[in-house]
DNA sequence: CAATCAACCTGGGTGC
DNA sequence: TGCACCCAGGTTGATT
C-alpha cells in the first residue's frame, strides 16, 4: 500500500533513471485504460513519444513527470502499482500494463495486479488543480501544530479519518496513520476536534519522525510494495501497530491485546489500554 | 456541506 | 482437495 514514504522511495530511484531521458515509444498491454489522457482529443500514445522527462516530483502520494511538450505524466500506485525500471529487452514484470521505453535502452514498466493504478497526462493547469486540492505536505514547514489544530478544530468526526483525508493533509494511509495514533496514545475514534494543541503538536511530531524513518528505510514492504529496482523496503520490521491484531499481536507498550476495529471502513489497529479518547 | 458507502480489482486467506 | 466466500485499501463519485 504505497503511502508518502513509498512514494518517494519510487520517486528518489527514478530520478536519477529517468530524467534527461526521452521516451522513444509506448507499449500497453491487454488493460489499455491503464494509461488516460485527460485533454480531450489527443491520443496519449502520440503525446508521449519522442518527449523528454524534465524532472519527477511527489505530491502527496502522486508522482508528478514534468515533459517537455509542456505536459505532465501524473502517476498513482493505489493498492497494488509498481514502477520498475528494467533493460528494454526484459520479459513483461508480474501484471504488467504498460512499458515507457527511454532512449537510454532501459524501460520503465509499470504493473499493477488489481488495476486501480493510473498513468494520467494532464495539462498544467490540472496538476495545479491536484495540488490545490490536497492539504500540505507533512513536512512542509508551513505546516505548524496550530495549522493542523486549526484544520482539525473545523472537521467534526474521528481523528483517523481526519489524517486519512488527503484534503486535510496529504500523503497518510492506513499504515502511517495508526502508527502515529499509537505512538502518540490517541483513540483512533476520538473526536478530531476534541484534540488539545498539545496533542495535536506530538502528533505532528510523530507523524514526521515515523515518515522520515519509513524513508530512510526505503518505505514499509508489507504485502507486495517494492522499489524500482524490485527490492523490499526495510520498514515493516519496525511497525509497533499495524497489522499487529493477527495472532493475538499484543502492545509492546504495556502488553494488552492489540484491538481491531473499522473506522472510516479501513481495518484499525489500536491498545485498547494506551490509547484511549480525552477532552 | 459533510459523512458514509459502494465501486473499482484480484490474490490470498479462511471456513466448511 | 475443493469451493464459496471474504478481506485488503486509495480514490472517486453517488447517496444520505
Amino acid at each position: 500500500m504505497p503511502e508518502l514514504p513509498e512514494v518517494e522511495t519510487v520517486r528518489s530511484l527514478l530520478e536519477p533513471a529517468i530524467v534527461g531521458r526521452t521516451i522513444t515509444d509506448v507499449t500497453l498491454g491487454d488493460f489499455s485504460g491503464v494509461l488516460e489522457c485527460r485533454i480531450p482529443g489527443l491520443d496519449p500514445l502520440c503525446v508521449l513519444r519522442n518527449v523528454e522527462i524534465l524532472n519527477v516530483t511527489r505530491r502527496g502520494k502522486y508522482l508528478i513527470a514534468g515533459l517537455s511538450n509542456g505536459l505532465f505524466l501524473i502517476v498513482h500506485l493505489r493498492m497494488t502499482g509498481r514502477l520498475l525500471i528494467l533493460p528494454a529487452d526484459s520479459p513483461p514484470v508480474r501484471f504488467q500494463h504498460a512499458a515507457i521505453h527511454l532512449s537510454s535502452g532501459v524501460d520503465l514498466r509499470f504493473g499493477d495486479q488489481r488495476k486501480f493504478g493510473r498513468l494520467t497526462i494532464v495539462a498544467a493547469e490540472d496538476v495545479a488543480r491536484l495540488t490545490n486540492r490536497l492539504g500540505p505536505e507533512p513536512f512542509d514547514r508551513r505546516l505548524t501544530a496550530s495549522v493542523l489544530r486549526d484544520t482539525l478544530q473545523r472537521r467534526p468526526g474521528k481523528i483517523k479519518n481526519a489524517l486519512l483525508d488527503q484534503s486535510l493533509i496529504a500523503g497518510l494511509g492506513n499504515i502511517y496513520v495508526d502508527e502515529a495514533l499509537f505512538r502518540t496514545r490517541i483513540h483512533p475514534e476520538q473526536a478530531s476536534n476534541s484534540l488539545s494543541l498539545d496533542q495535536v503538536r506530538r502528533l505532528l511530531q510523530a507523524i514526521r519522525l515515523i515518515l522520515r524513518l519509513a524513508i530512510l528505510r526505503q518505505g514499509t514492504t508489507f504485502a507486495s510494495f517494492e522499489n524500482p529496482y524490485g527490492e523490499a523496503g526495510e520498514n515493516a520490521g519496525f511497525l509497533r501497530a499495524y497489522g499487529k491484531s493477527r495472532d493475538g499481536g499484543r502492545c509492546p507498550r504495556c502488553r494488552t491485546p492489540f484491538q481491531k476495529i473499522v473506522v472510516g471502513g479501513r481495518g484499525t489497529t489500536f491498545c485498547p489500554r494506551c490509547q484511549f479518547r480525552t477532552g
